[in-house]
DNA sequence: GGATATATGCTCAATGTGAGTATAGTTATG
DNA sequence: CATAACTATACTCACATTGAGCATATATCC
């Protein structure tokens, strides 16, 4: 066996041919492949004055992000790269969110579409990035409850759902009949919490996927939209996104609502001391839901993710906090085990 | 502006212009691209005979997986073209893992190693796949913990932990020195359930990754072996694969333990109709650790995921179990609620 | 000096969870 | 056919977790 056929690189032999006996041959190998256009985005979060926020570009309509360049060390290093380059803020934690590649997703065709005849592929890849807003207000920072109003329930679940989502899903579901009508029922139940379902945080992206089938965000008329289907109001959408830079905004709300669950990374989002309201707060905004602050202060504390500094703070009325700061001992050790946040019932 | 520059896909505007008013322009929108190969990978896995199988070619080395092209539909059905043309498989339930691109693990320079020269990229987009094994011996199903024998703690910790792993993993710690040196004794203690740590399941990526970075598994002196590391022991290493398919099996495992702890999906890899002490040996031979019996059932039955058939079975010696199928009803609720696992302590 | 607001400590009930005991209904074997 | 061995299934118990609420402490504002 020749060592030119067991290049480095996955995929690199030219002939087809029975060595499938060799150790290392990938069982394709020899089969023609096409090249196809790579794409870095990221959602890049910071929680500044309450409110989750999520970095932007082009007046709010886009997500950092360019494609992967042969000059890129990895994909992390391109998404660093790009995200340094458009936005000036340097990146600390980051995590891979998705990959997507739909075809009739990445486009944004509006009444003029032009034709498809240079049909290249172009693959998304997604990333979550984690800081701190530098100046109070940088430019970009956008809170993502503009692009998800109905993600907001801090104060109780907002009107919008009741008043528009509600009833105009339920007009999408009598669209059709027989069991589809009933899954589709069941889905706007379950997700947007109708009929005494209780809300969950986590399932931004399938309620955000729901409004796009249903038609009823503005990304939906784009390509994808089909004859039948309810048009889009723009008072219920919220802002729309380039392309399906919404939905990737989605999968990162969802995750990062996921993960602050049972892993400690709320502290890359908060100042090096703050008070336990700060951190509640910033949890909340992050949730998009109430949280017990008695029994948020005795988790925290019982987990030991914080230390008191000493010192307290009085920038408000009442009682002065304590300040506290996070032990990064314990918060390495729980990056691999468990951290919980307890929600309010209602 | 001309509908010439708004085309479908992202990116295919060819020039750099002060257009970044138009509402739908990419903020690099006329920056060079450059193509990449993208490669799809299956972790296809089944449980039979007690032992969860994952389905691989050429000899075990590697798992299905083949190009990225322009006429597959999309990521998924891409993947599912080449899982059915190389194992006449059909693919059921399918979700993304991981998207990898990280130069030194593609590859699979051995002593020989030949040239880099042609250093074309390969991003590798990973998913697991569940099913049923067909045939009682269909080929190619290899049991996972042949590629992974210390991550198998059904009958208590694996001996090769403590005799082989631990004390390796230990040399390595001590040829660093300071807090590099505690860090990576720390992460030895907390994967490997070392010094009265708890065994995590889901941590089989991690572990994965700790032996590698240690030099104890076969693919480490690929490419990436720094020297004065230790080198692998073929009985530690269990069993090695093509590029980085072990990596991206190890990924698949932790994702379907994480993953059976919150969601209904061990059903796609039971038969129409089984005894709970089937499902709980598919259980436990995918988190590889002992469940306990009867609270066991008792939260199957009270998640009301399963349904008497009416029959019972008496193909082993003992009481005649009663049969059950899954309520796919609830099922299908659940997918977007919650399923638990009860351990047991030791 | 209230009124008001936040901080912080503590109790309680309901539920969840790991574990153990007890009993029932089979097959294998002498 | 009695008994051993084994699996199925029911029930109990101790303890941890968790959602909720009450009470008290210490500030600011008027």
């Amino acid at each position: 066996m020749s060592s030119a056929k067991r290049g480095r690189a996955t995929n690199t032999a030219q002939t087809a041919g029975p060595e499938h006996a060799t150790p290392n041959a990938p069982p394709h190998a020899g089969r023609a492949e096409h090249a196809v256009k790579v794409e870095l985005t990221a959602v890049l979060v910071a929680v500044a004055g309450g409110e989750p926020r999520v970095m932007t570009l082009d007046e709010g309509r886009a997500l950092p992000s360019g494609p992967f360049e042969l000059a890129h060390r990895s994909l992390q290093a391109g998404l660093r790269d790009w995200v340094e380059q458009q936005t000036h803020h340097p990146l600390g934690y980051v995590e891979q969110l998705y990959t997507f590649a739909d075809k009739d997703r990445t486009g944004f065709a509006g009444p003029d579409r032009s034709g498809g005849e240079s049909e290249a592929r172009t693959i998304s890849i997604s990333y979550l990035g984690l800081t701190r807003e530098r100046e109070p207000s940088e430019g970009g920072w956008r809170s993502w409850y503009d692009y998800f109003p109905w993600e907001d329930h801090r104060a109780g679940a907002p009107a919008v759902i009741g008043k528009v989502i509600a009833p105009r899903l339920h007009e999408w579901a009598q669209a059709e009949k027989g069991p589809k009508r009933a899954e589709r029922l069941e889905r706007a139940r379950v997700t947007f919490a109708l009929d005494g379902h209780a809300w969950n945080d986590e399932l931004a992206l399938q309620r955000y996927e729901l409004l796009y089938e249903a038609g009823l965000v503005a990304e939906s008329c784009r390509s994808g939209a089909k004859p039948g289907e309810v048009l889009p109001g723009e008072a219920l959408a919220g802002r729309a996104m380039f392309a399906d830079h919404r939905r990737i905004l989605a999968t990162g709300i969802a995750r990062l609502r996921a993960k602050i669950k049972y892993r400690p990374v709320v502290f890359e989002l908060m100042p090096p001391t703050f008070t336990l309201l700060q951190l509640q707060r910033c949890v909340e905004a992050l949730a998009g839901r109430a949280v017990h602050k008695q029994n948020f202060r005795r988790l925290v504390e019982q987990q030991e993710l914080v230390e008191e500094t000493g010192a307290t703070t009085s920038e408000a009325v009442g009682r002065p906090a304590k300040l506290f700061r996070f032990r990064h001992g314990v918060v390495a050790e729980r990056a691999v085990a468990g951290t919980k946040v307890p929600l309010t019932r209602t």
